[in-house]
DNA sequence: TGTACATCAGTGAACGCGCGTTCACTGATGTAC
DNA sequence: TGTACATCAGTGAACGCGCGTTCACTGATGTAC
C-alpha cells in the first residue's frame, strides 16, 4: 500500500522491456548495463508470469522466480522493490496485451463500415484472450488480491477493452448507422453517461447507445468469467453457442445494424 | 483434490450446524458430545467467516482460527479433516445463504402476478448480499482458488440463484404474460436450452426466452463483480442508477411486462 | 444402578516447509576530468 | 587515453514469520451388559 502512488515500479519508472520508445540518453546507443537491465527485468515478468499461469496469484513467490533464474532472491530487489510491484507490472502488461489483441482484432476487419462485424471480432477476441490465459485473466478480472491496490498506472491500460468496444460504436453512430434508443435514464445515470461520452471524444453520442453498450460490456465480462471459473458448467458450457448467440444479441440491443451482404456472416 | 467426491467434510458427514433437519438416533434428545460438536463446528465456522472477511480466502488460516478460538491447532482436525474441507464447508454455506436470501427477496413481493416486480426483487438482492459480504462473493463467483476444486455437493446450493432467476420468468410464461420472442438458435445452444427447461420442471418455456434469462444471469454477476471488484470506478460508480435501470432492460429483453399499476414502481 | 470397555475431543510437541525483506559486502560497469 | 571516483548488480546470510498436517497421548463421555 505504501507502494502506490509514487513509486510505480520498474516497468514505468526504469527502463522499459517492451519497445525502444526511450531512446536513452543520446541515440540508441544504450549502455551494456542498460541493456542487462531490460533483459533481465523482461525474463523476470517472463518468469513470473510463467508462475502465474501455473498456480495463480497467489503462487507467485519471489523467491520461486528467483531460483528459476539463478540468481539470489535478494537480486530481484534490484528490479521490483517488492512483490507488490512485480505484480503491478504483470497486471498492466497483462491489460496491454488484452488490449492489444482486442484492438488488433477490430483493425482486421478490413470493411470499417462493418460494425457488427468488428463488434464481434471485438467480444471473441476477449473471449480467446481469456481462454488463452485464464490466470492472467483472474488477476485481472477476478477477486482483487487483498491487501493489494491497484495503482492508477493500471487504469489506462485497462482502459483499452472498454475503449474499442464503445470504438465501435462510436464508429456506427457517426457513420449514422445507429438510431437513438431514446432510453429515459435516471439522472445519475444521465451524469455518468455524459462523462463516459466525454471520455471518448466525441461531440454527441444518445446517452441509452451509451448505457446500452456499457451493460453489453458487463455482460460480455459476465459471461467470459462465468464460462472461466465453471458456472457455466452442466449447463451452457461448451458456450460458442451461447457466446455467438449472446454477442448478436448485445449487438441488437445496442442497435448495430445487421452485416451489410458481403460481410463476414455470423456463425451458422 | 484428494478430498473431492467422497468426503464432503463435516458439513454434509457429520451433524447438520444450522437446523434441527437430522432428527437424531431417537428423538430431540441429542447427546452432550453431539450438541457440543455443533456448536464448536458452529463456531469454527463462524470464526473462519471472520476470516475471511476479513482478508479473503487466502487468510483464512487453521492455526489463526483455532488459535482465536483458544485451542490447539491440531484439534481442528477432529471437525474439518483438511483447510480444504473448511473452505468447502464455507462456500456451500455461502451459496446457501445468498440462495435463501435472493428466494426470501422472492417471495416477499406479495402480488406473485407482478413478475417485474420479482425480478427486479431477486436481482437486487444478489447485489445487496454481495456488497455485504463482498469476500464471501468473492469466493464463490471470484477466481477459482488454485488448486481446490468445487466437490459436487456445491452445486446445488450454487443453482438456487439461476433457479430464482428462472423461477420468476416460468411463472410470467405459465401465466401467459410472456411472448415466445421466436429467436433462431443454433443447435447446440438449442440442446443446452432444452436441457435447462429440463431442469427447471417445466413442460414447455420457449427456448429464446430460456437463452434470454441466460444472458440476463450472466449480465447480473458480470455487472455485480464489476461493481465490486472496482472495474466501474470512474465512469458508472456509484452503480445504484446503472444497476436499477440494467435490471429493468434485461426484464424488457426477456419480455416481462411493465408493472401493474398497484404493483410497487422501479426507483425513479 | 454399576461396572468394563469403546469411542471420542482435545493437547502439545514436532516435522518440514516456504515466504518477503534487509543488510553489509564484493566486484564490475560507467563517468568526469 | 588514463586515472579516480561514483554508481550499480548481485551475493549470501540472516531475521522473523506463518503455515498445514501428523502423532502419541490423556481424560472425558457414551454404551452394553
Amino acid at each position: 500500500m505504501d507502494a502506490v502512488p509514487h513509486s510505480t515500479g520498474p516497468s514505468s519508472a526504469g527502463p522499459k522491456s517492451a519497445g525502444p520508445e526511450r531512446t536513452g540518453p543520446k541515440h540508441a546507443g544504450r549502455t551494456a548495463r542498460e541493456r542487462a537491465r531490460a533483459e533481465l527485468t523482461a525474463e523476470i515478468k517472463r518468469e513470473a508470469r510463467r508462475q502465474l499461469s501455473d498456480q495463480g496469484a497467489q503462487g507467485l513467490s519471489l523467491r520461486a522466480v528467483s531460483r528459476e533464474l539463478g540468481m539470489a532472491s535478494s537480486a530481484l530487489y534490484r528490479y521490483f522493490p517488492s512483490r507488490d510491484d512485480l505484480l503491478t507490472a504483470l497486471i498492466i502488461d497483462a491489460y496491454d496485451a488484452l488490449g492489444a489483441r482486442v484492438e488488433a482484432a477490430d483493425r482486421a476487419v478490413a470493411d470499417r463500415g462493418a460494425h457488427r462485424a468488428r463488434w464481434r471480432a471485438v467480444c471473441g477476441a476477449v473471449r480467446e484472450w481469456a481462454a488463452g490465459q485464464p490466470h492472467e485473466y483472474a488477476l485481472l478480472y477476478g477477486s482483487p488480491v487483498p491487501g493489494y491496490i491497484a495503482p492508477e498506472a493500471t487504469i489506462g491500460p485497462a482502459a483499452r477493452v472498454p475503449f474499442a468496444l464503445f470504438g465501435v460504436v462510436v464508429d456506427a453512430w457517426t457513420a449514422g448507422a445507429l438510431a437513438d434508443p431514446g432510453d429515459a435514464l435516471l439522472p445519475e445515470l444521465e451524469m455518468q453517461a455524459a462523462i463516459i461520452t466525454g471520455a471518448l471524444n466525441v461531440i454527441e453520442l444518445p446517452h441509452g447507445t451509451v448505457v446500452r453498450t456499457g451493460i453489453a460490456w458487463t455482460q460480455l465480462f459476465g459471461m467470459v468469467g462465468f464460462e472461466l471459473f465453471g458456472h457455466l458448467a452442466g449447463t451452457l458450457d461448451p458456450a460458442d453457442a451461447f457466446f455467438a448467440h449472446t454477442v448478436e444479441a448485445m449487438a441488437t440491443l445496442i442497435g448495430l445494424p445487421a452485416d451489410p451482404p458481403d460481410a463476414p456472416a455470423p456463425p451458422a
